[in-house]
DNA sequence: AATTCGGGGAC
DNA sequence: GTCCCAGAATT
């Protein structure tokens, strides 16, 4: 064995991380009982629409929509077959809607090019709409054993702990690091089970507060060592809130209602929605009165209700004013469709806008 | 390299 | 309120 001093580093965190790897298959066979439905999966369209539907969503979120998802669509051939509108439906509420939107392509593609067959490699799953490097190398450790090793915020926050790296998760830099990393230490062989446990130990032990108590490395971890939990994994950006002001007038007719679909680049990409006006600050409801009639020529209306509600997303604080009105008389308004109250239940509508679909328009 | 895409839960 | 989540595409 040579113990020249440029080796040295390499071996010496070659040994920590096979040290580590081994500990946490240890860890994974004894004491990890996590259980989820596309665990131990081996049909590539579920592993492929679990990944896509968890990217930036929690696991106790995606459930419900996965289990729908496979009731809904069994195979990858019925998903490509159904139309848009029924797909967007049950992906309602889960967000990021590009997502979806590139589901049905990449589902398509499968269904009509591939014959139903998902590709085996690395590179062709990456190939994909909608599929990054995580998914392909969750995809292809998971379905194939493919040695690839996944990149999470989970295995972020566990790797920048275990060896105390302080390189920022969103720089290229730091993400170069960690994917060498990662991939060094991968038990080859042993690919799917080492990158599902590492996200199962993300998940439940080495979380954002994590349970140093309870880990099995908690000895050999450098941010337990020299007490660095909280600031690790270390980011460098911070998200900016932009304000916007949605005003929305639903206008009903007897049992119909304007709506239309949003097909601008902008939040909600696909989804429907209801008369916007929208402004650079808040207005009173007179004052959206003008704007209504100036921009969309309705004046036969009767206000019904007014209120106000708010929703945070991740870059953008939304303020909501809703203002009700009931028309005597139908009349057409350019880009928006009279729509009947039992078809807009099948529309996918934005969050705060279907609460107002169930509760507000009729049973 | 920086921005932008939802919604919900933990703290 | 802030941060984060089985990230990816676009600019």
């Amino acid at each position: 064995m040579k113990e020249e001093s440029g080796e040295k580093e390499v071996l010496k965190t070659g040994k920590r991380g096979a040290d580590f790897a081994n500990a946490l298959l240890h860890w994974n066979r004894t004491e990890n009982h996590r259980q989820m439905p596309w665990k131990g999966e081996k049909d590539p369209y579920k592993i492929w629409l679990s990944e896509i539907m968890l990217q930036q969503t929690r696991v106790e979120q995606g459930l419900k929509y996965y289990q729908n998802f496979i009731e809904a669509f069994p195979n990858v051939h019925v998903l490509a077959a159904a139309p848009e509108a029924k797909v967007f439906k049950v992906w309602e509420g889960l967000g990021y809607y590009s997502r979806c939107r590139n589901l049905m392509t990449t589902a398509s593609h499968v269904s009509n090019e591939l014959n139903g067959i998902f590709p085996k490699t690395y590179e062709e799953l990456l190939s994909l709409k909608g599929v990054g490097s995580y998914t392909a190398a969750a995809i292809g450790s998971f379905a194939y054993n493919l040695p690839c090793a996944v990149l999470d915020g989970n295995v972020f926050r566990v790797l920048s702990r275990i060896f105390g790296i302080e390189a920022p998760i969103d720089s290229t830099q730091g993400k170069k690091t960690f994917s060498a990393l990662a991939q060094a230490i991968l038990p080859k062989g042993q690919a799917g089970e080492y990158n599902q446990a590492i996200m199962d130990f993300g998940a439940m032990i080495c979380k954002p507060s994590p349970l140093c108590d309870a880990c099995f490395f908690q000895q050999k971890c450098t941010a337990y060592v020299e007490g660095k939990q909280s600031i690790l994994p270390v980011k460098e950006k911070k998200t900016v809130l932009k304000k916007r002001w949605l005003n929305y007038f639903i206008v009903q007719c007897g049992d119909e209602v304007l709506v239309q679909q949003r097909l601008e680049k902008d939040i909600w990409h696909g989804l429907h929605q209801f008369v916007l006006i929208e402004t650079k600050k808040t207005c009173k409801t007179k004052q959206l009165e003008v704007l209504f009639q100036k921009q969309y020529g309705l004046e036969n209306y009767t206000i019904v209700d007014d209120w106000k509600t708010q929703q945070h997303l991740s870059h953008q604080s939304v303020c909501f004013h809703f203002v009700h009105v009931k028309l005597k008389r139908k009349k057409k308004v350019e880009n928006y469709t009279w729509t009947k109250f039992s078809d807009v239940k099948e529309l996918a509508f934005p969050r705060a806008l279907q609460q107002i679909v169930a509760s507000r328009l009729g049973v």
